[in-house]
DNA sequence: GGCATAACTTGCATGCTATGCAAAGATGCA
DNA sequence: TGCATCTTTGCATAGCATGCAAGTTATGCC
């Protein structure tokens, strides 16, 4: 029973914690041993050693427990977007805290790589994950928004072309943020299909310079 | 009972389209009527008029009834991206043979505007809209790559740069056929917060344009 | 037309998923 | 210690999903 990150305040919330990372390795060591599909949710219960009706107060579905592995990456995603240095470029900055955030996973090396090969086997878990993970979306986005607003030049008065941006404004941190959580998604299908090949973070990198280049024609 | 566009072959091939359809229109109004959580399977498999073993033969799960309404759409794309000039660049293409497709769908208008209300009251399902469109995001990738592949250039020998190339060639037809369908979905979430402000073509061009231009921080 | 075949639909049986409720147990605090 | 609060659990219930076998309907071939 292995305890997460920062341990919180009380023994309510220690025993919490651990009964939720317990489920959610249950989940994924019996998945990768006999399938996905296979793996009720009496069984994972039985592996953390609580009753049914416990897994469902801390999953809202069965297929939840194999996706979640750390709740709060999206939240460290976007403060870091907005840490970043004014001057960086929006999609960099969302690129670099992205590429942290994926670093600093590998370090669960074996639980990690387990998952990820679950997630290999089960097409509409990895849409789920990707979508839980980094995916409030919308709270990305409103990051974005945020740092744009606050950003280069300190904003004096209002432009002519105000109205516009605005417009613009509300559009493009939507995309941005839509568009990087896919790119993410991309690069790791990609990269999976043959993981010997290539590093993953070359594979990233080559992704967003795609994304940064306005996804020309590669030559050939 | 309406029927599907292109009248396929045998009055079974007919018959299916028909029911898939109308379990699909059944399971949209329904919802739009009294919330997605309130509509069982029954109901739906009732107002199409079939068992409800029948739903499980056309969707694998009851979500995927709210999720697809036109099933060939992608495959309309496809071939419009295959049909395209060799000189449009690759994310016009695209970008066009999309536009053609939502200028057609808006034809079916009133069933298209509950859909889209139906997914913006329920995140969850919009997840599982977007494991839908990767199903076709493989294969509109696959045609990108084709289109490439018989270029401009009618690719004499391979040059120096080649290994480079091929790998780039993997992976960004993926990119962009993921790219696109992220964009759809943004362009789509961002027109209908507020339909009367702007003509949804308006908001497509500017999302595409956005991604061409490499996602740059708008001015303001 | 009439028949054999393949495809589609249906009801039944079964097992898993998910939620509400109330009782019992664990924890935190004075 | 004893009270207040949160958590766990079993039970009941409803809906979701699949396999199977029997009944219906289209299709192709004579």
């Amino acid at each position: 029973m292995p305890e997460k990150s920062a341990a919180g305040g009380g023994l309510r919330e220690q025993k919490k914690r651990a009964t939720r990372a317990a489920l959610a390795e249950a989940a994924v060591r019996l998945a990768a041993e006999h399938g996905v599909e296979n793996v009720t949710v009496e069984a994972i219960s039985a592996a953390a050693g609580v009753s049914v009706r416990t897994f469902f107060n801390y999953f809202d579905a069965r297929d939840d427990a194999f996706v979640v592995i750390d709740t709060d990456i999206s939240a460290r995603v976007r403060s870091t977007v907005l840490r970043a240095p004014a001057e960086v470029p929006p999609l960099d900055a969302v690129r670099d805290a992205i590429a942290a955030e994926l670093a600093e996973a590998e370090q669960q090396h074996e639980l990690w790589q387990l998952h990820a090969e679950v997630l290999r086997a089960a097409p509409h878990l990895l849409v789920r994950s990707l979508g839980a993970h980094m995916a409030d979306e919308t709270g990305l986005a409103v990051a974005i928004a945020r740092r744009l607003r606050g950003g280069p030049t300190d904003v004096p008065g209002t432009t002519a072309t105000d109205e516009d941006a605005r417009r613009s404004l509300d559009l493009y941190p939507r995309l941005l943020a839509a568009v990087a959580g896919t790119a993410v998604r991309v690069a790791v299908e990609h990269w999976s299909a043959d993981p010997a090949e290539r590093h993953f973070a070359d594979v990233f990198q080559e992704t967003f310079a795609s994304l940064a280049a306005g996804l020309p024609a590669p030559p050939g």
